[in-house]
DNA sequence: CTATTTTTTTCGAGCCTCGAATTAAAGAGG
DNA sequence: CCTCTTTAATTCGAGGCTCGAAAAAAATAG
C-alpha cells in the first residue's frame, strides 16, 4: 500500500511468478510457463534465460522422450537442485530433527536425535540445534551446495520479528533466541516458525484442490495447535505466530491447562486432558507431561465399546473443539477443517460432539458447508512445510533480485 | 502472489501512492509529495501533471500565504472536490442516513430518516434506501458532480462478494441484496460493509498515531460488534465481513443471545443483556429489542453507587468482554482496544472485570501493553469511515487506471 | 529433400522511473 | 531597480521492463 514501485519491481515479481510455477509443477517448458503465468513468450524467454545464466534453472533435456507431436519439441525447464540448499529443522517434545535439502526440494541428508527437551537449559537447547545444523552445513560444504536459509519449526508460540521461541510446551524456558545464535554461528539467515503453520503450508502444497484459499489445520496431539490459511495466505498474528486455537477460552475458570491457565480448549481436548478426564481425575490436576499414544488409543477403544467415563472424556474434548471452532468461525467465517496428528485417529468419537457444539454457535449457520478431513501423521507434514517455507524464502528474497552473482554457482561436484 | 506485473502497474501503484498521501495530508506541494512518497521529483511531476490534466488534482494557490522563505514558493496540490462524488449510506436500527460527499471528503448534502426497520419487508428496506439515494443522485446531477461509488454501512454481517446484508439485528430478513438493486437503479457500483469495520477505518484515519497497524475497535451498544485492523489492513473473513466478536462463545449453553443461540459474549455484554441481568430476569428470557440509553445510564449510576444486581450485571458484562478479548488475543496477539458506542460510557465499571478476565487467558501474558481507549459516539465514526472507504475505492479503482476521460470533469457550476 | 508445424528467440515500440541539468519564481542586498 | 541567491518544478536522456510481430530453430510428414 505504502510501497513505492520501481521499474525492476516488475521483473522481480515476474521472476517470482516463474519460480513459483516451477515449484508447483516441477517441469514446464517455456510455452508451458507462458500458458501458466500469462506472461508473453518473449518475457518468459527473457526471464528464463537470465535464470539459466544464473544457474537457478536448468534445461532438462529428456533424450528418451520420443517427441510424439510434430514441430520443434518443447524443452523442459526445472529448478536446478544445485542452485542452493536449505536446512529444515523440526524441534518437538524430546525430539530434534534436521534435513539438508536441495533447491528443488530433494532431501540430501537427514539427522535425528532424541533429547530431553524439558530438562535442558536454554543454552543446551540452542547448542543441540547448532550442533546438528553444523553437521549438515559441513556436509553441504563438502558437496559444494550453498545453504542459503535455515528454517525452524517449533511447537509453541514463535515471534516472527525477533525469530525466537516465545513459549513452548517442550521447554520451561521462554523467549529462546534460536535465530540469533544460529545466524551468528553460520552466517545464514534463520527463521523460526510455528509447527502447525508449517502443517498448513504443507497441506496447501500437497493438495491444492482441497486446501487452497481458506482452510484450518488443527493438530490434535498432546496439545492442540492450529494453522490457518485465509484468502490464500498463512495467517499470523500482529507479531507472533499466533493462531493459538488451543488456548482460546472454552469454559471460564474451567479445567487446568498445561499453560497454567484455566478453561482453555486444550485443557479439555489435549491428550493429557482426555486422559485426565477418562480416569476421572480432578480437572485441576497438573497435566501429565506426556501420555503415550497407545494409552490414548486404548482409551478410544474403550470409549467405542461402551458408555462410561472414557466416552464422556472424548465427548467433552469434541465439545471443546467444537465451541472453539464456532468462536473461530464467528471471527473468520467457516472453512474446511483438517484434523492432523495422532489425536485425529479418534475422529469417529469426536466428530459428533464437535458438530453438535458448532451448531450451537455462530458458525453453525453454514454447517452444511463444513467438511472435516483427517491426516493422522503430523511429523512428515511439519518437515515438508518447513522445507517448503525455507525454499520459498530463497525464491522470494534471494533469487528475485537481479544483482545476484551471475555464475560461480556451477561449482557442483562431478 | 499469483498476479502478473506489467509495466503500467508501476504507474498505477505510484498514482495510488500520490492520491493516498493527499488523502492523508489534505495539501502537499510536489516537493512534499516527493519527500512523503519517496518518488523522485521528476516522477512526482509526471504523475501530478497527469492527474491535474484529468482534473483529479488541482493547484491551490494561496495568495494570502506570505512566502516566509526565500526561493521559489511551493504550490500546494489538493484533491479536486469536483473530480467525483460518493454517497455514504448508514443503516442501523430504526434509522437510515445518507450523505453526498465530494471527492475531497466534504459533505455536500445530508439526509436522515427514522424508520421501523424491524417491521419492514425486505422490499421496503431496499426501497427506502433507494429513495434516499435517489434524492442525493438527483442533487448531484444538478450540481454536475458525478457519483462514482455508493457505500453502505449496515449493522450485522455482510457478504463482501455478493455485497448483501447476510444477517442483521435490525431486520428479520436475511441476505438482503442491497447492492444489486441499487446498482441496477442508478448504474453506480455499490459496496456493503459492516458498521464496525467502518469505525475501525475512521479511527485509523482520525488518529494514525494511536491506531495504525494493529488495533481493535469494539462497539458496545445494544449488541456487540468489532472492527479489526491487523498489520495495517482491515481484517475481513474468508467471505463475509466476519469479526463477529459479539458472537464468540463465552459460556457453553449460557444466556440467550439476540441471535437465537446461547452463551455468546453479547448475551452478557450487550445493553439488553446488562439490563436483563440487572433486573434479575431469567437469562433465557427473549432479549428486549431495544433498551433506551438512559435506562442503561441509570443502571450504571446505580452500579457505581452501591453493590447489587446492577453492579454484578456490569461485572458479568466486563467478564464476558474480557474472556472474549482473551480468546481473540490467543488468535491474533494482543493489540490496543478502542471501546466505542454509548456502552463505553460505563467503561469505569467494565475495565476492572475486563482486565481480570484477560489476565486469566492467554492474552494476559502481555497485559502491560494493553491500552484501552474510549470513544462514546459511534454514529459519526461510522459515517466517516464509510465515506472514506468509498473514496478510497474511487482512488484505487477509478483514478489509478490511466485510460480515464481526460477532461470533461471541469463542468462544475459557477 | 522440401513443406509443415510448433517452440523459442530477436527486435522495435511504448511504457515507466530516475538523475542531472535546466528553467521558474520568489527574497536579499546594494 | 537590478543582480545574486535560494528553493521548486520541469525537461531530457539513459536504462529497465513487457509485449507483439517477425524471424529462426528444430522437429515430423510426405
Amino acid at each position: 500500500m505504502t510501497a513505492i514501485a520501481r521499474s525492476d519491481d516488475v521483473r522481480r515479481q515476474n521472476r517470482r511468478l516463474v519460480l513459483g510455477a516451477l515449484r508447483d509443477h516441477e517441469q514446464l517448458s517455456r510455452t508451458g510457463l507462458h500458458r501458466r503465468t500469462g506472461l508473453s513468450p518473449s518475457t518468459v524467454s527473457a526471464i528464463t534465460s537470465d535464470l539459466i545464466m544464473e544457474a537457478i534453472l536448468r534445461e532438462q533435456r529428456d533424450p528418451d522422450m520420443p517427441a510424439t507431436r510434430r514441430g520443434r519439441p518443447q524443452v523442459a525447464l526445472g529448478l536446478n537442485p544445485d542452485a542452493a540448499a536449505i536446512i529444515a529443522v523440526v524441534l518437538s517434545l524430546n525430539s530434534l530433527s534436521a534435513s539438508l535439502i536441495d533447491y528443488s526440494g530433494g532431501i540430501i541428508v537427514d539427522r535425528q536425535a532424541r533429547l530431553e527437551t524439558l530438562g535442558m537449559t536454554r543454552r543446551e537447547l540452542v547448542a543441540a540445534a547448532q550442533a546438528m545444523i553444523g553437521e549438515l552445513v559441513d556436509h553441504s560444504a563438502r558437496t559444494g551446495a550453498r545453504v542459503l536459509r535455515i528454517a525452524f519449526a517449533v511447537q509453541g508460540i514463535t515471534d516472527s520479528v525477533a525469530r525466537t521461541m516465545l513459549w513452548s510446551p517442550i521447554s520451561p524456558h521462554s523467549d529462546v533466541a534460536f535465530a540469533d545464535a544460529i545466524e551468528d554461528a553460520f552466517g545464514i539467515p534463520v527463521t523460526v516458525e510455528n509447527d502447525c503453520n508449517m502443517i498448513a503450508v504443507a497441506l496447501q502444497a500437497r493438495d491444492s484442490e482441497r486446501y487452497r484459499d481458506n482452510f484450518i489445520a488443527v493438530l490434535l496431539s498432546h496439545g492442540i495447535g492450529m494453522g490457518l490459511v485465509i484468502k490464500g495466505d498463512l495467517f499470523t498474528g500482529t507479531r507472533s505466530s499466533a493462531g493459538e486455537f488451543g488456548h482460546m477460552n472454552h469454559v471460564p475458570d474451567g479445567a487446568l491447562c498445561r499453560c497454567g491457565r484455566h478453561g482453555c480448549v486444550e485443557a479439555y481436548a489435549g491428550s493429557y486432558a482426555i486422559w485426565r478426564a477418562a480416569l476421572c481425575h480432578d480437572p485441576d490436576e497438573t497435566p501429565a507431561s506426556d501420555v503415550p499414544e497407545q494409552e490414548i488409543a486404548s482409551l478410544a477403544h474403550r470409549a467405542r465399546e461402551r458408555d462410561g467415563p472414557e466416552r464422556r472424556a472424548f465427548d467433552k474434548a469434541g465439545e471443546a473443539i467444537g465451541f472453539g471452532l464456532g468462536s473461530l468461525f464467528a471471527l473468520i467465517d467457516p472453512a474446511p477443517v483438517a484434523f492432523v496428528g495422532h489425536g485425529a485417529q479418534a475422529i469417529d468419537l469426536l466428530e459428533d460432539p464437535i458438530r453438535r457444539a458448532i451448531a450451537k454457535t455462530a458458525g453453525g449457520q453454514h454447517d452444511a458447508a463444513l467438511t472435516f478431513l483427517v491426516e493422522p501423521n503430523e511429523a512428515p507434514l511439519i518437515r515438508e512445510g518447513c522445507a517448503l517455507r525455507a525454499l520459498t524464502y530463497v525464491d522470494r528474497e534471494i533469487f528475485s533480485g537481479s544483482p545476484a552473482q551471475p555464475s560461480d554457482a556451477r561449482q557442483d561436484v562431478a
